[in-house]
DNA sequence: ATGGTCGTGTTACGA
């Protein structure tokens, strides 16, 4: 099965492109981030009539995540563990089943800028709860593919001009260092072992202003990261760079990884 | 060069 992320900055904005590539893609399940509408005015049926599944987790406004799939999904959960009080929707669990099960996380990291300050202590706060939910699911062990928008530059290479970004709150060594605790667990980015000498990018994020698209001033934040037993199935993976150009775009493109399951 | 551009839902704020 091949499973694809794609931060859409807002459903409704991005209805047509959306559609577009569903149609032209080869995905069976896609994790959605800043669908950017509750709940009840995603556009389920429209999806559903071209066959997807559609589970969502929105709120008023901002942020926002979503799973549409056309393999059955099982066992869905909303919201990240470890604190009540948190009412921002980034992150939704389901089971997924083609010819084995998958568990699938689709996450939407805080930002966090601007850096210091409450946002960025909010961001390193989440991460230590993804921590933890993270150690939980590799227990399991089974094929897990924890996937999204991380927010996260984990290296030099990843990024265009690196010191542009010196103090943001995406590159800065407090919040790469929280996302390499992470990895380090047992996690495989799936878009870098596909090229693991590469030097630049591929990148996944080009913000709208500027030219940065033009200029090719990129980032990679978008990651993929498989459990061991999902590493072990895994038959390829990459950026879908091309949909930066189309019509109406995000500023996200999508990225995926193909299991042999 | 310290701006620029999007989306949401209002004319502010998040990214």
């Amino acid at each position: 099965m091949k499973i694809a992320s794609f931060n859409i900055n807002g459903v409704k904005a991005r209805i047509e492109a959306l559609t577009a590539w569903l149609g032209q893609t080869d995905a069976d399940l896609v994790v959605l981030q800043e669908i950017k509408s509750v709940d009840e005015a995603f556009p389920r049926a429209h999806f559903e009539d071209l066959g997807w599944q559609v589970e969502t987790h929105g709120q008023k406004g901002f942020n926002g995540v979503a799973i549409l799939s056309l393999l059955p999904l099982e066992d869905v959960t909303r919201g990240l563990a470890g604190d009540d009080a948190d009412e921002q929707a980034r992150y939704i669990e389901a089971t997924v089943t083609g010819a084995q099960s998958v568990r699938i996380a689709g996450l939407y990291l805080p930002n966090g800028n601007p850096a210091p300050g409450p946002k960025y202590d909010y961001k390193l706060a989440w991460m230590e709860r993804l921590r933890l939910r993270a150690a939980e699911l590799l227990a399991l062990e089974m094929p897990v593919v924890m996937l999204g928008d991380y927010n996260i530059i984990p290296e030099a290479r990843d990024v265009a001009n690196p010191q542009n970004w010196l103090d943001d709150a995406l590159f800065r060594p407090e919040s790469r260092a929280a996302f390499r605790a992470i990895l380090h667990q047992g996690w495989t980015d799936a878009v870098r072992i596909r090229d693991p000498w590469g030097t630049r990018g591929p990148f996944t994020f080009w913000d709208y202003q500027a030219g940065a698209w033009n200029r090719d001033d990129g980032i990679r934040i978008d990651h993929l990261l498989l459990s061991p037993q999902a590493a072990d199935l895994m038959v390829d993976a990459g950026v879908e760079r091309e949909v930066r150009a189309g019509e109406k775009p995000s500023d996200h493109v999508p990225v995926w990884v193909r299991l042999a399951a």
